[in-house]
DNA sequence: GCTAGCATGTAAACGGTTACATGATTAG
DNA sequence: CTAATCATGTAACCGTTTACATGCTAGC
C-alpha cells in the first residue's frame, strides 16, 4: 500500500520525503499519518531497486530536502502493478482505493475497466457474516444489535461501492 | 485484530484452531483467510501469556484437535480491550468491526454506548481527501473520475455508518 | 488413485509501529 | 521562549505473509 502509493504520487510530479507523507496521510481519507519509520525505508527500498532516484536540494532549513524522481523502471512498475493488482490488492479495502487513487496512469479505458471488473465479482461473491452450523446467518437472524449493525454497514457500504463499480464499468465501456 | 478475534471467539465458548480459523475468515465480511503462520503464533503468544489454556482431544484423524479455553485472565483480557480501545481499534475500519462484533460481551450499555461514541467522533471528524494548496478538494472539484469515486463511496459508507451508531447510541442511552 | 477438507505447525522475509535522534524556521 | 511545523533518518520489536512440512479421512 505505503509503496503503491509512494509510486503513485511520484507518478505524477518529483516530490520530496514530507511532502509524500503528507499526500499519503490525505489520501486514506480519515487522516492517519505514516510514520517516518514506515515511509523512510520503503523510499530506501525503492532507490535501491533503482525504480526512483533522489537529489539533494541545498534550501537553507532544518534536513536538506531529497527530491525524489522515478526513473522509468519506476514509472513501469507503477504501470505494471495498476495494470495486474494482485489478489489483496482487489481484497483489501485500503489497497484497492490506493490503486483506484491512480488508476487514471493506465492509458486505456479497457484495462482501467478490467480492474474494476474484478473488484466487483470480488465484492459481489457471498459474503460470509457469521457461519453458524454450515448455513449462513442472514442480517434478520442475528439477535446480537451490534452483529447486525456490522452487516448492515458492510451492506450500504457495499451496495454504494456496487453502484459506482457498474456505472463506471458501462462509462468506460467503448 | 487477530488476537482480539481469537479472545472474543473463545469468549463465547472453547474452540480448536481450525474452528478459529473458519469464524474469523467470515467475520471479515468477504472472506479472506486467516493464515495458518499468523493463527498459531498468535494461539502460542496467548498460551505463554496465560490468557488461553489447551487440552488435545485425542480423536481419531489428522493432526489431534487442540481445544483453546480461555482463562481468567484471557476473560478480563477481552473485556479490558473493548473497554479500552486503543486509538487504532477506533480508527481502523477492520479493528473497530472487530471489537464491534465481541462489544455484546461489556456487561454495561453505557460501556457499550462509550465505545460507539469515540468512533462516532472519529467518523465525524473533518476528512481530509486530497488536501491541494491547503484548501480541501470537494468531490465535485475533482476532475478524474476514479478519485471521484473513491469520495462518493467514502462519503455513503461514512454516512451509513454514522447513522447506525447514533440511532444505537440513542437506544443504548438509558 | 486423486482431490478436497480437516488439522497443526515452523521458518524466512517483509513491512509497519514506536521510540529515539537531530536540527532549523516561523508564529504566537 | 516555546510550541508547532518542516525535514530526514535509525533501531528494536512485532505481527503478517508466504512457503514449507506432515498426515489422516471422505467422496468422486
Amino acid at each position: 500500500m505505503l509503496t503503491l502509493a509512494i509510486l503513485g504520487f511520484l507518478y505524477e510530479e518529483p516530490l520530496h520525503g514530507y511532502e509524500l507523507k503528507s499526500r499519503i496521510s490525505a489520501l486514506t481519507g480519515h487522516v492517519k499519518p505514516v510514520s517516518d519509520g514506515a515511509l523512510y525505508p520503503a523510499i530506501a527500498r525503492l532507490e535501491k531497486g533503482g525504480l526512483l532516484v533522489r537529489r539533494a536540494e541545498s534550501g537553507a532549513g532544518a534536513a536538506p530536502r531529497q527530491v525524489l524522481t522515478l526513473t522509468g523502471e519506476g514509472r513501469d512498475e507503477l504501470l505494471r502493478r495498476l495494470r495486474e493488482p494482485s489478489q489483496v490488492d482487489i481484497t483489501d479495502r485500503n489497497r484497492f482505493f490506493t490503486a483506484l487513487a491512480f488508476l487514471r496512469h493506465l492509458p486505456s479505458a479497457d484495462e482501467q475497466a478490467a480492474v474494476l471488473r474484478r473488484r466487483l465479482e470480488f465484492i459481489e461473491a457471498p459474503a460470509g457474516f457469521f457461519v453458524r452450523d454450515g448455513s449462513r446467518v442472514r442480517a434478520g437472524d442475528v439477535d446480537d444489535p451490534f452483529r447486525k449493525g456490522m452487516v448492515e454497514i458492510a451492506r450500504a457500504t457495499s451496495r454504494a461501492e456496487r453502484e459506482w463499480l457498474s456505472r463506471t464499468i458501462a462509462e468506460l465501456g467503448s
